[in-house]
RNA sequence: CGCGGGGUAGAGCAGUUGGUAGCUCGUCGGGCUCAUAACCCGGAGGUCGGGGGUUCAAGUCCCCCCCCCGCAACCA
């Protein structure tokens, strides 16, 4: 006998800094019915999911918080396992990137491509805080300080190894032109190709010396392995992959489906694949990107008291609910709106009115007319019957069909589509107005086997997607778990006549929408106080496997003062603006040519156009700038100081004004001091 | 002109190779009474973002413009 297909499917692995929310319960959902529905159609599937553990901001809130690093993702990983036991998530496997086995295996893979020079020593500039110990990104600056202490940072440069991308470039894109299926949704194949292979990779970073809490690299151990090489390596090392016994990764990889988020694509589309092109290794078959859910009010912040608690969610409505909400609202790949209006009236129309009602319906009438006992069904002599017959019979295929194109709404859509033919088909054959005659008791028998047979059909088909549900389905059908339940063996009219139907619970009960709205907005209104009570600072959601976002600003606390000689060293000048025009490429800066008295034009970039839509009313305004800041490129112009400007406000309130001086008189060049 | 996606009934979406514009929810009216005030039928509601063009025929093909959203870059 042949061996059973196998199939692997991944989520990305989480990152702890924070409790889980519905954006990650989503992508995780998705994951399972796939994984669920491959079972069931005979596969032998390996499903994995776990936690991305290592990293400066994690190192941080365990200080923080005066506990190990270590400790703390303990805690918050028990959150993560304790949401997927909730939400029936059936993974074969967790991965934590400080598991024994991964550590050892991404030291070994680092070592490789090191020595066979893949990986480099080299060094790279950033902007540290030294009373930090920090390195920060350009963007992660307050105001150009250290967003944690607000002090100024300085470029230094970091010794750090780096990864040749560039070597390998031109075959991923060759394979990306032969797979068409490799980056999912095929939007996001140009997405990658334009804005990243075709004009050139950069070598990549991989390596650390800022931070403790990582992966030691074991040739030089004041480096850690920074985070690409570390988590994206977790889908195979948690099979064995450079460790005693790779028996799971002789027979799971190459992966049949990466499921990530669409911020995360990048890496997984570039990174990734040139990572196992330098190993040597076979590529995942397909990446794909899902979209987000939005919510109504914007997007979710802890500060709006507005981030959507799956676990909450789950405890109110029931998993089941929850997971078709997920699985049916949004279409796959696409963004979706999360709202507590649109959770409800789904839940509503379609597992309470439809499915719910037309099982309560059927049985009832099963136990009114026939003391719940099921008819036998006489051939089909009406055209209804029929039709009803051939959509139940032509179910599997059309939901093989969406979950091979990872259709999910779709796939769902088939089976509530027989359940909405069954209520028609209660409707055109009236049960009811049969009973009355013991002359149609044939006929009755007919449609309600036919009735009970169809939600056996939609049973079994909505296993993979409502975990829960599905059985308590075939309790009220009388059909017990086994070859009656099983997708593979499913065939039209084999629910044994005589079977005996028993009404239970209603599957989901129908909510009070008007009631339910008003109850959550008092939970909204509760978790907006709390969290402005907290007054915390504002805290970024936990991030999908990459790319880590550091810390946001904690609260400035009194700047430490500056000695005059530190002042000195700031030139600031009186310049008179010649021109000012837009910068092309760019949507927020303005290109200022000024007279700072040097004898020759100074050219200075500003990030102010959103004030300044009208550049040329500038011209011969003296302004106030730094003119002995270090130069710097932006879209390919040189800048050579900074235009002092007073801001007031935040985000879209924000108000910025030039400091102009008062009296045109001064001529370009004059100090400022 | 950085790259990409999108603008179709009040909302959310389908519309394959051009041939009478559909689905779900909501709304209005009717039917039914087995059922979770659930179910079924019907009506109203669309200048298919705007403007040109090709064609016997364009949501669908071509050109121009407007607007949204991602990604990237970027606020010395």
């Amino acid at each position: 006998m042949a061996e059973k297909k196998t199939f692997y499917v991944t989520t990305p692995i989480y990152y702890p800094s924070d409790k889980l929310h519905i954006g990650h319960a989503y992508c995780t959902v998705a994951a399972d019915a796939v994984a669920r529905y491959k079972r069931m159609t005979g596969y032998d599937v390996y499903f994995l999911t776990g936690s991305d553990e290592h990293g400066q901001k994690i190192e941080r809130k365990a200080k923080e918080k005066g506990v190990t690093p270590q400790k703390y993702v303990d805690d918050i990983v028990a959150t993560f396992k304790s949401l997927w036991k909730l939400m029936n998530i059936s993974n074969d496997g967790f991965i934590r990137t400080t598991d024994d086995y991964h550590v050892a295996a991404v030291q070994k893979i680092f070592k490789k491509l090191y020595d066979q020079g893949d990986i480099y020593k080299s060094s790279y500039a950033g902007h540290y805080c030294t009373p930090c110990e920090s390195f920060w990104l350009e963007r992660q600056l307050k105001d150009g300080c250290c967003p944690d202490c607000g002090r100024p940072v300085e470029m230094v440069e970091e010794e750090s190894y780096f990864f040749r991308l560039s070597k390998y470039a031109d075959r991923l894109i060759d394979h990306i032109h032969t797979h068409p299926e490799f980056i999912q949704p095929v939007s996001r194949t140009n997405e990658m190709l334009q804005n990243f292979l075709l004009p050139g990779l950069e070598d990549l970073c991989v390596s650390r010396t800022s931070f403790k809490w990582g992966i030691p690299v074991t040739f030089d151990e004041k480096h850690v392995v920074y985070v690409w090489l570390d988590a994206l390596s977790n889908y195979i090392t948690k099979l064995g992959f450079y460790s005693g016994d790779d028996s799971l990764y002789r027979k799971y990889w190459p992966a049949d489906l990466h499921l990530v988020g669409k911020e995360i694509v990048r890496f997984h589309t570039i990174i990734w694949p040139i990572m196992l092109m330098a190993l040597g290794e076979p590529l995942p078959k397909q990446v794909f990107g899902h979209g987000w859910l939005v919510l109504d009010g914007g997007k979710m912040s802890k500060s709006k008291g507005n981030v959507v608690d799956p676990v909450k969610l789950c405890e109110r409505y029931g998993v089941d609910a929850i997971r078709y909400f997920l699985l049916r609202e949004v279409p796959f790949g696409s963004d979706g709106v999360f709202s507590n209006e649109a959770l409800i009236y789904r839940i509503n129309s379609d597992l309470a009115n439809d499915l719910g009602n037309l099982l309560s319906r059927t049985v009832s009438m099963t136990e009114k007319y026939f003391d719940g006992v099921l008819p036998a069904p006489t051939a089909p002599v009406a055209a209804e019957d029929d039709a009803l017959v051939a959509q139940a019979r032509a179910l599997p295929a059309k939901v093989e069909d969406c979950m091979e194109k990872l259709l999910l709404p779709e796939a769902l859509d088939a089976s509530f589509s027989l359940v909405r033919s069954c209520n028609k088909y209660i409707d055109v054959t009236m049960p009811w107005a049969l009973a009355k005659d013991a002359a149609n008791r044939a006929r009755l028998g007919t449609v309600l086997y036919n009735l009970a047979e169809c939600l056996r059909y939609v049973g079994v088909m909505l296993q993979p997607y409502l975990p829960d549900t599905a059985p308590r389905i075939f309790a009220q059908l009388g059909v017990a778990q086994g070859p009656l339940t099983e997708a593979l063996s499913l065939s039209y009219g084999e629910l044994p006549v005589g079977t005996t139907l028993q009404k239970g619970e209603a599957l989901f009960p129908r909510i009070d929408v008007k009631a339910e709205l008003e109850a959550l907005e008092e939970e909204t209104a509760k978790a907006k106080a709390a969290a402005e009570a907290a007054a915390a600072p504002a805290q970024k959601a936990a991030k999908e496997v990459a790319p880590r976002q550091e810390a946001p600003a904690a609260p400035a606390e009194t700047p430490a003062y500056i000695e005059f000689p530190e002042f000195e060293k700031v030139q600031l000048r009186v310049c008179r603006v010649l021109d000012c025009q837009f910068v092309k490429k760019s949507e927020k800066l303005l290109h200022f040519t000024l007279d700072a008295g040097d004898g020759e034009p100074r050219t200075i970039l500003s990030g102010i156009r959103k004030w300044y839509p009208d550049p040329e009313a500038l011209i011969g305004k003296n302004v106030i700038a730094v003119i002995n800041l270090k130069p710097r490129k932006m879209c390919g112009i040189e800048s050579q100081g900074m235009i002092l400007s007073a801001i007031t406000g935040e985000g879209a309130e924000e108000t910025l004004s030039l400091l102009t001086t008062v009296d045109g008189s001064f001529p370009g060049g004059s100090e400022v001091g």
